[in-house]
DNA sequence: CGCGGGTTTGATGATGCTCAAGCCCGGTGG
DNA sequence: CCACCGGGCTTGAGCATCATCAAACCCGCG
């Protein structure tokens, strides 16, 4: 577990709880590394979640497959954000999704029932936690909106305009999915913007 | 403010944390009662969001207006939800939301600001608030899951089984909007049901 | 009554899907 | 080094779903 990598966890938490350098040894102990290889999974379809993940480095992706095997980008999450299935943690029933590394990855995991603990030790945490829900809740809430009321080529130009990095990192199919569409016709809006000189 | 009003928003607080009978009386001093009378605003777009408002009795929707006019239905509250607009009082910029009272209805309204007070007053309810927050994303995680992968009527069979009483509670519009179609495709969807026997 | 909002119905058209073929490009093995 | 393979992306044709516009209908309420 090296140095920048706790680093970076204690900065995020920093941004949203003023937590204590002693609270925080409690909290750093409560984390261990994990591998991802790209392709692979963190979690599968069917399994209960019993963890949340911190990605480190790397990028990764949440899906859930529909009754014809097609999938569809629930979440993203690279540098700074958290992964897991809060549905199946939060009921204990087993899950609908799949975790999957879209590059090689490195998370710092916790046991979620081990941050139940922590909530009690470090009373702080459970603020941190609230805030980075309600960013979670509002930036969900938008996506919903923007699939509600929008035509996928206005979505997709918003999405390169909030996060311009994931077009370099993730692959068009992914994209598409994360908007909604196939990637036929994510192409076919691409093609159609680029007719229109961009 | 009645008696069992209060009773409400203390079984609700309750059932997501721990909350002390006298932490409760300053948590329940927090709150002013408002009416709102049916198709009223309590908050119009363009106004900065200052408050939460617990819902007593009566039934709320929000919903965004798009660029032609059209509403979409981004959240339903009845008794024992909140509402309020998140992105607004987080940010503090003006709301792109309208929330509007189906029913009459009745609230109890703490300013966000004497919220933020109160979590330094009483940490446990920001373990309610943690709490809710999570079921409330996770809620919107899998309608807009629902939506990325369903057609409409799939949606809607969804609907009624999870919420049967919003059928009786809001016209068909709304509903349809809150599935993200317009009436004449929810109401032919509708026929088709009862066409196929039901 | 008759007005008016909400709902239904019909005809037509746009958006995005399906299936299928072709293309591009990077990786692998000969 | 090149030839081949395979996955991801593009393109095309036809189709399903849902939107749009417009008219008729239903029903509660003044």
């Amino acid at each position: 577990m090296e140095k920048h990598h706790i680093e970076l966890l204690r900065k995020t938490l920093l941004e949203k709880a003023d937590i204590l350098d002693g609270d925080f040894e409690k909290i750093r102990t409560a984390f261990r590394p994990r591998f991802i290889k790209k392709k692979k999974d963190l979690l599968r379809v069917g399994e209960v979640c019993k963890f949340h993940a911190f990605v480190v480095k790397g990028f990764m992706r949440s899906f859930s497959v529909d009754h014809k095997g097609a999938d569809h980008v629930i979440q993203i999450a690279y540098e700074g954000h958290w992964v897991g299935d809060l549905y199946s943690i939060f009921t204990g029933k087993p899950s609908n999704l799949c975790i999957e590394a879209v590059e090689d990855t490195l998370v710092l995991m916790i046991e979620s029932k081990r941050l139940e603990e922590l909530y009690l030790e470090v009373p702080i945490l459970e603020r941190y936690f609230r805030k980075t829900l309600l960013s979670a809740y509002v930036n969900t809430l938008q996506r919903l909106n923007s699939t509600l009321s929008e035509p996928a080529e206005a979505r997709y130009l918003k999405l390169i305009e909030d996060q311009p990095g994931l077009l370099r990192r993730a692959p068009l199919s992914h994209i598409a999915s994360y908007l909604g569409i196939t990637p036929e016709s994510l192409s076919r809006i691409r093609k159609h913007l680029h007719a229109n000189k961009l």
